[in-house]
RNA sequence: GCCCAGGUGGUGGAAUUGGUAGACACGCAGGACUUAAAAUCCUGUGGGCAGUAAUGCCCGUGUGGGUUCAAGUCCCACCCUGGGUACCA
């Protein structure tokens, strides 16, 4: 009989669930490792060809540890609360929860195909109350604490009550908003309204005011995803942006840590470059400018205050409070059309507009600390609020916006930099000698910010300071489809003070409602369900929290996913304690990767997990992309056209499912029509006999038709063919397109690798001696495979395997001696095909609870090299020669070789470079 | 725009991290087995030029420069593609 899959892989799949084989105990005298693959959004198009990339490396990798002996934790569970599941429940009525539940019961389906070897008694969804009650929980963790920075930690609120009452807010160093001076007297004296409204100013969960967008029309918040070019994606409705009241995690308080504790990370150098970047700390001075008629000053921030001779104008960002105030009447009418304008703009439109820069004059002035001249003031959108002060001293001279900014409005370039030493060295260059600067004149330039920091700090209007480009992260969505705040209010008025609800109130569900469209007023569908607002005369928070609330923590809760009294058992933290092996997608550089260590890094300071961070080593999977066909229709018509056609008409594209067209691109036009009924009707113009499609790489998605089931292939295939095939595409790191092209090589392997055991229903493993031969081709494979998997190098284990096999079938090898070891080897890759004939072998216990084989360098010795002969480095020929001989004796063979003489023939020999067990080259 | 990554045959990719570019596969071509097909197996396969042939030479890792005995690998500049850009997850 030939290797049958599809018998052998339900088989063992029931058989493996039956015996609990993956359930893995805290309690162990091995080894800990956890591997943990990222969180999954159950999203409605199911799981696609993309996804098992990173998560059949981890698996492997899972399998290849517990074989060499680790107690290996190694789970799945689902990101559940989001907002696609919401959109879906807008527009079909069906409950978020219901839709999610089908969804992750499907992706369950697909993932157990593949043969994981998750521990499914582990399983952790976040819209289970059993679950988000500890999210709650953390919530209310954190919004009592503030984060004390001369100790570097959060600390309970009452701490901070505590200081105040005693010293007033000069007694401590906290992390915190705006808010006048006290002394322990004022605080004393104050009521507990003014009192919280302070206090809030230093909880690391905190509310503040910001803006969303809100489209009128639609009657609801949009996410940054749903707003294209000023409008909303769906209708293409205005849009514009609405202050509200919402929470934030105090994020910046960690800043420092969060960049210094890189370090330690086994992660890429690129992902932690791009955390330090977003982080973003710069080394600046803020100087604060006096404005001219006003009773104000402004602080900026700038990490070139030498620079300050050519601060020619001032800009402050559109949102700046000072903004009303400052306005002359004459500019009043040009700045309020010009907030209006920035009202539309998103902020990464904002930050990329280099071409076109926009602003408008304010009217007033400051004044120039040292030349005593009025400085114009104006607002610019290029000048976020967000970041640093949300104000700059504008320098025409040495920064390019600025430039562009002065050149368009015409406001006057004062060259305050020669870098005529310094050829090549641009506009923003810290390099030069400083002129026009009165008393900074003929200095270099870090001399001159030094000096110009201190000057300003005699005279008190400046100091050296360090900035976080890092925000504090946004909490709040207006949302039905998220965890609910565990917060109430005295009343619904935008002052009232929030309150906590008791841990006894957890975990707080989400009550059931009719419709999912938010209030008209922006604020969240919850906001209309008046008998769960309302409780006991208070008023509750009516926000959700967003995705990163549940993910942010879920991978401590897999170690003891049950426990009813804390969100993590002391016991089984302090034995797992980390991951030691973190898989996803880059995409989550610096958003979920970020607010986890925040809050890692919090229940550190809060003595409840024993390390200041979550994931020790990070390996970052590709893509898979899709490779999506799209057909041609004229415009107005129910016709498309075959793609050489195109051009002839006025077309346009529009993606079509990838099924109904075959590897040339060829459309299959029955099918086609089969599929949606305006397809029964149209005609299709072909192009010398056939009909053909374009075709673009992108991203799986279901709105694409171009999503690939992994069910389909596996029930083609089967689950370990699948499994080989999507590692043997090439480095997990790397995106590339799907295709199904190719896999019949790793099908046709496994049918090899099976008959090097069965033949025509038999098993032919013998137990006859292996030869040298045969034992070299079997250690060098441990060799490679061992080396390669260590780095995650799944690809070329692959090859390994495939050369070991051609090599062993060649030699017509069925040796025990041989087979069982590589066996054990495969497991981890094919666990189904390997696990069957390891039984086969007689084998009672499973193969994946055997031991990892160990390569004998005794049978990889060689005693000879065949050297390439290089010539002025190219190859000519080659050499066998002894591996340990002297270089004086290989260049004595070598020279006298027939081919190299006709080569170096008369010319003079430079140079004999001998790399032992590498390569020879002669240099003449 | 800014940050990060990646460009190697018709295709996916390999290359011991500066040392034989194209391993291993797919595809394609030819052949064996077969009444035929499937399956399986064997041979060839980066491009060009010369030769009946064995073979030989030249070119070749996105583009242009550079360092080196030697560059896919290191340096500089540029082009293209993908991810992120703070409310998609």
């Amino acid at each position: 009989m030939e290797y049958n899959f599809n018998e052998i892989e339900s088989t063992w799949r029931k058989k493996w669930e039956e015996t609990e084989l993956y359930k893995v105990s805290t309690e162990s005298s091995k080894p800990k490792y956890y591997v943990l693959d990222m969180f999954p959004y159950p999203s409605g198009s199911g799981l696609h060809v993309g996804h098992p990339l990173g998560y059949i490396a981890s698996d492997i990798f899972s399998r290849y540890k517990r074989l060499k002996g680790f107690n290996v934790l190694h789970p799945m569970g689902f990101d559940a609360f989001g907002l696609p599941a919401e959109q879906y429940a807008i527009e079909t009525g069906q409950h978020p929860r219901t839709s999610t539940e089908k969804n992750i019961e499907y992706f369950k389906d697909q993932l157990q195909n593949i043969g994981f070897s998750y521990d499914w008694s582990r399983e952790v969804i976040t819209c289970d109350p059993s679950y988000f009650k500890w999210t709650q929980w953390a919530f209310l963790q954190m919004f009592d604490c503030w984060y004390d920075l001369d100790a570097d930690c959060a600390k309970k609120i009452s701490e901070l009550v505590d200081a105040f009452a005693n010293g007033g807010s000069e007694s401590v160093n906290g992390s915190h908003g705006e808010h006048e001076e006290f002394d322990a007297e004022q605080w004393n004296s104050m009521t507990e309204a003014q009192q919280q409204k302070i206090l809030m100013q230093y909880r690391l969960m905190f509310q503040a005011e910001s803006e969303v967008w809100y489209c009128e029309a639609l009657g609801t918040v949009l996410a940054n995803d749903e707003v294209k070019d000023g409008l909303s994606e769906r209708g293409g409705h205005p849009v514009h942006k609405k202050k509200l009241r919402q929470w934030f995690l105090r994020t910046t308080a960690y800043a420092e840590r969060l960049l210094g504790d890189l370090d330690e990370l086994d992660w890429s150098d690129s992902m932690k470059e791009m955390q330090r970047n977003w982080i973003g700390k710069s080394y600046g001075a803020s100087i604060h400018f006096e404005i001219i008629g006003h009773d104000k000053t402004f602080e900026i921030f700038t990490t070139r205050a030498d620079t300050i001779f050519g601060a020619t104008f001032m800009v402050l960002a559109p949102e700046h409070d000072l903004v009303k105030e400052i306005t002359t009447v004459a500019q009043k009418e040009k700045i309020e059309a010009y907030l209006g304008y920035v009202q539309k703009r998103s902020e990464r439109d904002r930050m990329s507009e280099v071409k076109v820069v926009t602003g408008e004059f304010t009217g007033a002035y400051a004044k120039h600390p040292f030349t005593g001249e009025p400085v114009p003031i104006w607002i610019g959108e290029y000048v976020l609020a967000s970041y640093g002060t949300g104000a700059i001293m504008a320098v025409p001279s040495d920064d390019d916006r600025d430039n562009a900014f002065a050149e368009k409005y015409g406001i006057p370039i004062v060259d305050i930099i020669d870098k005529s030493k310094y050829p090549g060295a641009g506009r923003s260059d810290k390099l030069g000698i400083m002129i026009n600067s009165d008393f900074l004149d003929g200095m270099e330039v870090p001399d001159a910010i030094q000096l110009i920091t201190s000057k300003l700090e005699e005279m008190g209007i400046g100091e050296g300071k360090v900035n976080f480009r890092l925000r504090d992260a946004g909490f709040s969505r207006q949302r039905y489809w998220g965890e609910p705040f565990p917060i109430v209010y005295e009343s619904e008025d935008i002052d009232s003070v929030p309150m906590t609800l008791p841990e006894s109130a957890l975990p707080l569900s989400l009550p059931e409602i009719d419709t999912y469209a938010q209030s008209s007023d922006g604020r969240s569908p919850l906001a209309a369900i008046k008998d769960w607002v309302e409780v006991d005369g208070k008023f509750r928070e009516t926000d959700t929290m967003p995705g990163y609330a549940g993910s942010s923590w879920y991978f401590l809760r897999y170690m003891d996913p049950e426990n009813d009294d804390a969100f993590v058992g002391e016991q089984a933290v302090n034995y797992w304690k980390d991951v030691d092996l973190y898989i996803g997608g880059t995409e989550h550089a610096v958003g979920h990767l970020l607010y986890s260590r925040t809050w890692h890094k919090f229940f550190y300071d809060m003595g409840l997990v024993p390390g200041k961070e979550p994931f020790r080593r990070l390996v970052n999977q590709g893509m898979i992309q899709g490779r999506s066909s799209i057909i041609h229709r004229i415009q107005g018509e129910n016709k498309f056209v075959s793609a050489e056609l195109k051009d002839q008409f006025e077309c346009s594209p529009l993606h079509i499912p990838i099924k109904y067209v075959d590897a040339k691109d060829h459309l299959d036009i029955e099918g086609l029509r089969s599929w949606r009924s305006d397809f029964e009707t149209a005609e299709f113009e072909q192009f010398q006999g056939h009909f053909k499609c374009d075709h673009e790489v992108e991203k799986m998605s279901k709105r694409l038709h171009n999503t690939v089931d992994p069910n389909e292939v596996i029930a083609r295939y089967g689950a370990d063919t699948f499994r080989m095939y999507i590692m043997f595409l090439g480095p997990i790191e790397d995106s590339k397109p799907w295709s199904i092209n190719g896999i019949e090589g790793t099908a046709k392997f496994l049918k090899k690798f099976w008959r090097l055991f069965v033949k025509e229903g038999e098993l032919i493993v013998n137990e006859d001696q292996a030869s040298p031969g045969e034992l070299k081709t079997l250690h060098k494979t441990i060799k490679k495979v061992d080396h390669d998997l260590s780095t995650l190098g799944m690809n070329t284990c692959v090859s390994a395997f495939m050369v070991c096999v051609n090599e062993l079938t060649a030699a017509k090898c069925h040796k025990r001696e041989i087979l069982e070891p590589l066996l054990v080897l495969l497991a981890p890759f094919a666990p189904f095909i390997t696990e069957e004939l390891w039984s086969r072998l007689g084998h009672e216990e499973s193969v994946h609870k055997y031991s990892y084989p160990v390569h004998d360098e005794a049978h990889l010795k060689e005693d000879n090299f065949e050297y390439p002969i290089s010539i002025n480095g190219k190859m000519r020929t080659k050499i066998r020669l002894p591996l340990g001989l002297e270089e004086g004796l290989a260049k004595e063979q070598v020279l006298s070789d027939e081919t190299v003489r006709k080569w170096i023939e008369d010319k003079e020999l430079r140079k004999f470079i001998y790399v032992k067990g590498r390569i020879i080259n002669i240099v003449v």
